[in-house]
RNA sequence: ACUUGAACCCGAACCAUCGCCACUGACUUUUGUUGGUGGAGGAAAGUCCGGACAGCAUAGAGCAACCUACCGGUGAAGAGCCGGCUUCCUGUAAAAAGGAAAGAGAAAGUGCCACAGAAAAUUACCGUCCCGAUUCGUCGGGAUAAGGGUGAAAACGCGAGGUAAGAGCUCACGGCUUGUUUAGGUAACUAAGCAGGAGGGUAAACCUUAGGUGCUGUAAUGCCACGUAUAGGAGCGUUCGAGGGUUGCUCGCCCGAUGCUUCAGGGUAGGCAGCAGGAUCCCGAUAGUAAUACCGGGACCAGAUAAAUGAUGGUAUUGGAACAGAAUCCGGCUUACGAGGUUUAAAAUGUU
């Protein structure tokens, strides 16, 4: 798993309106402040992670607040990401996930800390389910 | 010199590492590896105008609604731009100069005009004058609109005549306005003459006049792929016509039959075109006061669909700056904004 390691093309972006569809109804979701997250396995053959991000439009009004919002949050995932990819339970799993920025101001950090408690908690979850 | 205003320019450099999107070369040909090129703005914004493009409609009439409003030029077009005219403001002894204007009509009608003031359009508080009464302080009736006071604005200005006092009541001069003649100008208009006329403002109040306006927007629209069920129930209807279209309404007109509405249930929501070469951008010449036109040469300059430009460290000083992120595309307008650069102004009280 260390041949791509901070990579974030375009097979690792969650595109397909479907699925993001699909992330929010059936999903399951938890806090870390400032980021809310939903996330869903599922037993696609295509195993792979998948992430979106995003930030509310009430709260941001400015498309370039909301612009500078995902880049942070692409940014990152695109260096822990390897925390999932690296487990084991993890590796062989179709995960979709997608990180809403759901403060009212704009981050002041670069969110790792935030992004890191985020994708151990995915872990956790998949090791009791 | 600083400060402030206006106009124009610019809108954050370079290096390393990690990473994103599009196109493309090579190697591998399920997939991937590696190289090259390009990759947000002056407002991309607001969505306020105008188009291109696309679909639908094209049988009209009335009403309603909306838009435009000095002249000429320019442009695909406009509520755009350029030049001029007029009016107003600043300024001046007068000019020059600078700035502003939703700039047809208030002389068709209706309405409105805060506060103050007697009164905001047929008004009278003080005042002036006349008549009557009088306890000689004033009181009552009438005339008037010169003067005072209020206001953003008070019945055109000024002089003379006139009168009890006064008043465009009359007259001269001036200002305004309608028609007309002459001269200049493409024209708006300007100057002069003649004849007539009116008397506050407001049309960003209704309105009137003149001219004009099909509707809907790229989530338009066209094509391909995938997929279900020409399944079932109920209602309406087939020339005595359901329903639909025609601009918002009315009339009228047109289309119209395995058709329309609805209940329950099911499926799809993927790709391509539209979509990046154009009223394009840059440089120069010519014409023009200018907007702009035309000619010659050169350039190809983002294109996604949960939506690409970022992060970290360093280099000279400020620890990184403003407003702000393309989404069909152009032309404008408006609004937002900064460290800086150039020019210019400070005459409506700038500082040293």
């Amino acid at each position: 798993m260390t041949q791509h390691l901070y990579t974030y093309g375009k097979k690792e972006k969650l595109k397909s309106r479907k699925k993001i569809d699909q992330l929010f109804q059936e999903g399951k979701t938890f806090s870390v402040f400032p980021l809310k997250v939903w996330y869903l396995f599922s037993a696609e053959e295509n195993s792979t992670v998948q992430a979106g991000v995003g930030a509310s439009k009430r709260f941001f009004k400015k498309a370039v607040d909301r612009n500078r919002i995902k880049r942070i949050l692409r940014e990152a995932y695109r260096h822990q990401k390897n925390i999932l990819l690296d487990d084991s339970n993890c590796k062989t799993k179709a995960i979709n996930i997608f990180f809403l920025y759901t403060g009212k101001e704009l981050p002041s950090s670069n969110l790792y800390a935030e992004m890191q408690k985020a994708l151990q908690k995915i872990i956790a979850a998949n090791e009791t389910a």
